[in-house]
DNA sequence: GCTTGAATTGAACAGATGTTCAATTAATCT
DNA sequence: AGATTAATTGAACATCTGTTCAATTCAAGC
């Protein structure tokens, strides 16, 4: 009934997270109650409280520092080079960031409606910027003649359920690999923007 | 306290099946109470409980109406013809069928893990049996030469994935009209499918 | 007009929920 | 060694949860 041997508040912050992202996946945030998280960390439901003021602001800790992460990890990833290699870049970085990641990305589009409005906005807002990479990607190529005419907005959105669906049915322990899957989302990606495939591709040179 | 003027259980069924939908779609199936929706169609919460034996079995039947729907809608679909005329045709259904049903889409893919187990599979085993169409779809194109080469499960599900993911942007008074984004998904999905676009085919009949 | 059944209610129940707080122990600092 | 701070607890609070049930009113059938 008080601080017990070895206990570290960074440790315990470490592995409150990890829990909270792998429950709030697997049964929603709602379905999560904090005596539940807390018992998976092996805790009483009040020390919960001295890292997070409540519930609602855990939720939206682990969102932002989900969109952090992914805006730190994008950095300079596509913003160079011809537009097809610039897409295919931005494809492999996005699903192998979100690898070892998958159930918060999983949450941070599952939960958003489970965020007040303001939260909302915020992540919202990091999300808008994290898809505006892949929109001027599309606007370069299209402008270009790389990439097919399109609604590059509303192809951006479509490129990105696409690859986020895929944690819908993804589960580890498939039949398929991480770089098979890979490949056929670049290629999928890189159909959905127009850019000519191989065999097309020398067609139309040689026209 | 008891029975209104004018009371009627069809009517009375038909309210609490749209406002759930409606309400669910907004908050999720487990912030949802039962007094909220209750007070939302004009009654008292045990009411409720002439129309369902308890809330899972609620969300089971609205989830199970619309995929059965769906099932019934989809019929014929799409089965006879070009494989590009019927990718076409099973992509216009799926979007023309789902405009007035966008929350019932919404809760159909979000909710599944509010499910119990043996009621998840149930509606899994329909989402995979209306899935299958447009599996049979990519693989009859693909052998026909109509289609490049794919893996045609994982391309379905792609698919599906960029369609449904309408339903997270897409607001009723937003600025593009229904028709325009019907063109464009049905494009995106051609596209997916690496069915030759009109240069492209001009191009390649003529190699 | 009487009876039967359909539709709805308020009150109640047992349990779960997020959250607070004083108390308690362990680690750290002086 | 003593004082301070960090980490955790059990118990308690008020509120909300899904669900049940006897009671009540309305509509339909005879």
């Amino acid at each position: 009934m008080a601080r017990r041997i070895g206990s570290d508040g960074i440790r315990t912050h470490a592995a409150i997270c990890e829990a909270a992202v792998r429950l709030i996946a697997k049964v929603g945030y709602e379905a999560l109650s904090m005596r539940r998280l807390a018992e998976e960390v092996g805790l009483g439901a009040a020390a919960l409280y001295r890292y997070f003021p409540n519930k609602q602001a855990m939720l939206y800790s682990l969102l932002r520092e989900h969109m952090s992460g992914l805006l730190e990890g994008i950095g300079e990833v596509g913003t160079s080079g011809p537009p097809e290699t610039r897409l295919d870049q931005f494809t492999r970085f996005h699903i192998q960031h979100h690898w070892p990641r998958i159930d918060s990305l999983f949450i941070s589009y599952m939960e958003l409606r489970s965020l007040t409005p303001e939260n909302f906005r915020s992540i919202a807002e990091m999300r808008d910027r994290y898809e505006h990479n892949l929109v001027a990607i599309l606007q370069d190529g299209q402008s270009s003649g790389s990439f097919a005419p399109m609604d590059c907005r509303v192809t951006a959105r479509a490129i990105i359920a696409l690859l986020n669906g895929l944690t819908t049915w993804y589960r580890p322990d498939g039949p398929i690999r991480h770089d098979e899957i890979e490949e056929i989302y670049c290629q999928t990606v890189a159909r959905v923007a127009g850019a000519p495939q191989r065999e097309e591709r020398l067609c139309l040179e040689r026209a």
